[in-house]
DNA sequence: CTGAAAGCGCTTACAG
DNA sequence: CTGAAAGCGCTTACAG
């Protein structure tokens, strides 16, 4: 075990060198000129005493943190893995560290971390809490501390701060007028209860078939208790059950796919020979079998243009608030076809 | 827009409940007695300024940031999102934030994050790099700045630092050995190249032919060119086509194991009758038709648990070197089977 | 029981 | 071109 030995200072450096420490700090900063020998003592210095400069005392002074947070609702959930990652690799660059909170869609959870988190004085905040009911009281407290805040998946009654969503309505328009086309009518709207994503891309569902001039037969509108595939499984079995006619089924998400996917399965019902199943988000399209058709959310591209947008905040561009709509990109695989028609 | 107003200090709250700061601070901290009387005013002074006290400062005094960071190659990887939750989880109950930095697999990422990392002092490291080539020097790195650090997925010949890894070897010898006793003779070994991790699950692999006293057919270990199902799908492809018989696929992950149940749709071999598929890791037996059958690694409770050591060495426990096995579980579903008797 | 003062490791006017 | 000194917002001996 080695002594409790403190870690060398830009004191010691400054010592060593022969110099001030206001020359250690200009030459490791470049932000005053130094004469080339003195910069040559100072690195000189560094290396022999294998000097790091401390960046919570340069933050304290320049009240910078180089740290930003990134609250969600779980990082095991792949949606939020492909934010942080897209904002950690543009974070990064800037030489800013990312700091993950997750919530688990608890608002109690929320100012929990909340409050630890204006502790740290981060630079900025990334903010993915569109669940909230009390999502403005979040965001009214960390705007009491200035702290530069973007929201990703932001609910659309949200304003005045800069926030970057997903396009829900017309992605899932699109997703339903490419199975109305493909002949389908009996199309099953799988979705779930008490979610604002949800009812939003059941909105873009309704207008599809609106905009066909078709009716909607509400019991095709189903809602699972949660996001789970299990949860779809069960949805899917109760359609059944019920004589349900449908050759195609519109998940609200990936997840929900996945087990449509094994209930049909389950109960012998051919993808996509007797029905179609179309997925949303696109997480997890690679790995079913057959493949899924989905709507894809640039996930990752979503995080790097909020920490873009975070960043020209930090840097003081106050010109007028950023709301930028993404667009989910269809992808057609396998688990979708035209409607054959019967001889 | 709001001028730019300082957040307020210790001091304002000091001047505001007519108290010294050595006030504020015992009772912020709790650490010194404190008339009741004393209390309440700067109780009444932190409400009225809405003070939330600055770790920053804190934690250049006390020399302890809050702040623990993980290095891993992938947030996006599933694997580390759920240890990374696991740490997070422990973390948070004690007050430290975590910060997430990724490597890609490559070293040269590896030491400019580490860089980054050492300057920002953290108060621990957790190091997931056992794939580089360089560790140990990254590890003397971390020790010149006497930081805690314990390393999950360790290589097994580091030794002197605490250490976490999954027990691949024996994990796989199970896998196999459950193949063999449903029957299988013909497995396939579908590992990837170049990869410590799957040479010591083909190494399990082995040993379970050897303890039924059967040999090896080399043509049966297949080594794919990385872990993504493509890859997977490929090798496969390649098996089929040379007309090596096989009857079970001991996939070194999940992901191979996707690509195999993909290649052996599309080729019309029925899963399992046909050929019983095993995966490791169970990052996708969940969303797999057939449901596969895996090994399960607890990567949630192996997070939780470095977090746990980090947490004991950061509070000054030196007693010795800890070095944690962690065994999969074996996760029985649809995707294996006993070989069907020929008649 | 409480306050004045030094100091954590930096940056940055201010002199010279 | 360079250094001495003040200060960022805390904590903590040291007095009293």
């Amino acid at each position: 075990m080695q002594k409790k030995e403190r870690t060398p200072t830009i004191k010691d450096v400054a010592k060593r060198a022969g110099v001030s420490v206001a020359t250690v700090s200009a030459v490791i900063n470049r932000n005053r000129f130094v004469s080339s020998e003195l910069v040559e003592k100072v690195f000189k210095a560094i290396q022999e005493l294998g000097y790091h400069p401390n960046r919570i005392a340069r933050g304290l002074k320049k009240r910078q943190s180089f740290n930003v947070v990134y609250i969600i609702p779980d990082i095991t959930n792949p949606i939020f893995a492909s934010v942080t990652r897209g904002i950690q690799d543009v974070m990064e660059k800037s030489c800013y560290d990312v700091s993950i909170y997750n919530t688990d869609f608890s608002d109690k959870k929320l100012f929990h971390q909340l409050t630890n988190v204006l502790e740290n004085r981060p630079d900025g905040i990334i903010l993915s809490a569109w669940h909230s009911p009390e999502i403005k009281r979040a965001i009214s407290l960390i705007q009491q501390f200035n702290i530069p805040l973007v929201l990703v998946h932001a609910p659309r009654n949200v304003e005045g701060i800069d926030a970057i969503f997903v396009d829900d309505e017309n992605g899932a328009f699109e997703a339903v007028n490419y199975l109305l086309r493909l002949g389908h009518r009996k199309v099953l709207s799988l979705g779930v209860k008490n979610s604002t994503t949800s009812s939003l891309r059941e909105a873009g569902y309704r207008k599809a078939f609106k905009k066909m001039g078709l009716s909607i037969e509400e019991k095709l509108v189903l809602k699972s208790d949660s996001f789970a595939p299990q949860s779809a499984c069960l949805s899917i079995y109760k359609a059944l059950k019920s004589n349900i006619n449908f050759t195609a089924v519109f998940a609200h998400s990936d997840s929900l796919a996945v087990g449509a996917l094994e209930a049909l399965n389950d109960r012998g019902i051919q993808v996509p020979e007797e029905v179609s199943v179309m997925g949303f988000d696109g997480t997890y399209s690679f790995c079913t079998l057959p493949r899924l058709s989905t709507m894809l959310i640039p996930n990752y591209e979503m995080g790097k243009k909020a920490a873009e947008i975070l960043l020209k905040r930090i840097a003081g561009n106050s010109s007028g608030v950023i709301r930028e709509e993404i667009k989910p990109r269809i992808v057609i695989q396998k688990s979708t076809q035209a409607t054959q028609k019967k001889p």
